[in-house]
DNA sequence: GTGCAGAAATTGGTTGGACCATTGAACCAC
DNA sequence: GTGGTTCAATGGTCCAACCAATTTCTGCAC
């Protein structure tokens, strides 16, 4: 019977300041790089204690949506806009094989999804621009006889982007970040991710074809490889555990 | 050959007192729902402002791992744990029907992987749980002639956790959340989810025996029932404006 | 004029203290 | 019990100052 009572909001001073940075950085028009106005100016023009501004600005940089430099200013690091939405995600001990291996899972059925979308989605300009950043891949494959996690990347970004859904490129870019931040040669394995090279190529294929069901095989293979060089590592690690 | 040379950690003290707060956190056992140390003792006992306390909780307030109630006191809001590591997404412009169908895009590749997953790794246990949430869910519905959203919500769960893959849970849970606060009556469908019914069942029997591919297909199904009714509803929304 | 070292201004980071608003418990009258 | 009242505890906000890193300006040497 007292459904639909929620409790009603008495204060939000820091949403309040939020809400109106975030208009703020529209009508300026400012992007990701530009400098936001000094604490000191915000809390005069929002009639706030600068305490306030801090916290607002707080919450902003632990959502990785603005840069703080001591001396310098604050900075924009991301597009904001009044009306976006936040979903902080906390992965509970991510930092050693298993946790590895979880992100990997999501990550397989991400990209198979978002590879299967682009072969529906993807126009001529988007395909031009996959084949582009495959052409440079390979091309630094051969040069310097390996993969380039640099290129690679690259490469899988723009099949994201031409998913046509935003949200693959922003959450496999999140676990991406996290995967090197925390393991940067992974596990010591040399030619770590060499056996996905090929797949690379057929990816973009069956992209190019507009086959779906073609693409998420082919990115499921390229997944396989590389947990098959994750659990290699591991292997390794083991037997460096009992030396 | 200067690489692997990160800029030294000149200061950094909400990280610090996140840190020793983490730490107290274990040492403590403290789990959802119980009260911190007030701001007050915190900032005695670390030797630090309370400012620079009130700015770290503001971070985990941010990322929803804390709770702070005035004249109450702060509280875990989810277990925390020193190695944790944090993943924001935002997303903008979410809250409008071409968002809603984006995030439904994320969740069906998600919910297929889950359910297959689940068919290969849930144990007698695990299944038996599904089974009784999926009882309750048919249950309600039949008494109450209609999709209830709350246990619906709880057998999915379910099978999110016999996943073994708590990632799975955590990412679906968040834009679950998002699509509540938004969409708290859907666009206004009638009967909404009630085509998606039958496939629970259907999900479940190809768990039950432990086939991978079948799960997948039952929900890939499941979520196009609930795609069907999203653009019925946004067919509704453009009736009702020409209005 | 150019280049550079040091001074000065700017800006985020931190501190301490004060007061306000809300909460919850204890207490009291009815 | 029910409904007020009081009061201490706690988070929310504010202010004023100072610290530390950075940027900008200034003036001198050449």
């Amino acid at each position: 019977m007292t459904d639909s009572l929620p409790p009603i909001q008495t204060t939000a001073r820091d949403d309040a300041v939020l809400k109106a940075l975030a208009g703020f950085v529209r009508q300026e028009a400012l992007g990701p790089g530009e400098k936001l106005p000094t604490e000191r100016i915000l809390a005069e023009r929002l009639k706030v204690s600068r305490n306030t501004v801090r916290e607002a600005l707080t919450r902003w940089e632990g959502l990785g949506l603005v840069e703080r430099r001591q001396g310098s200013g604050t900075y924009l690091k991301a597009a904001v806009s009044p009306d976006m939405l936040h979903m902080p995600l906390t992965l509970a001990g991510g930092n050693d094989f298993a946790g590895l291996m979880r992100t990997l899972e999501i990550r397989r059925a991400l990209e198979a999804e978002a590879a299967a979308l682009c072969a529906i989605r993807a126009g001529k300009a988007e395909i031009a621009e996959i084949e582009h950043k495959l052409d440079i891949m390979e091309e630094a494959f051969h040069t310097r006889a390996g993969m380039s996690s640099e290129e690679d990347w690259e490469f899988h970004q723009s099949v994201y982007r031409a998913s046509g859904n935003p949200l693959f490129e922003q959450i496999i870019s999140a676990m991406h970040e996290l995967f090197h931040r925390f393991w940067e040669h992974p596990l010591g394995v040399r030619d770590f991710g060499h056996a996905s090279f090929p797949y690379h190529r057929t990816i973009f294929d069956c992209i190019a074809a507009h086959d779906p069901e073609g693409a998420r095989g082919e990115a499921l293979k390229l997944i396989a490889t590389v947990e098959d060089d994750l659990k290699r590592g591991a292997a390794n690690l083991k037997l460096l555990d009992r030396k």
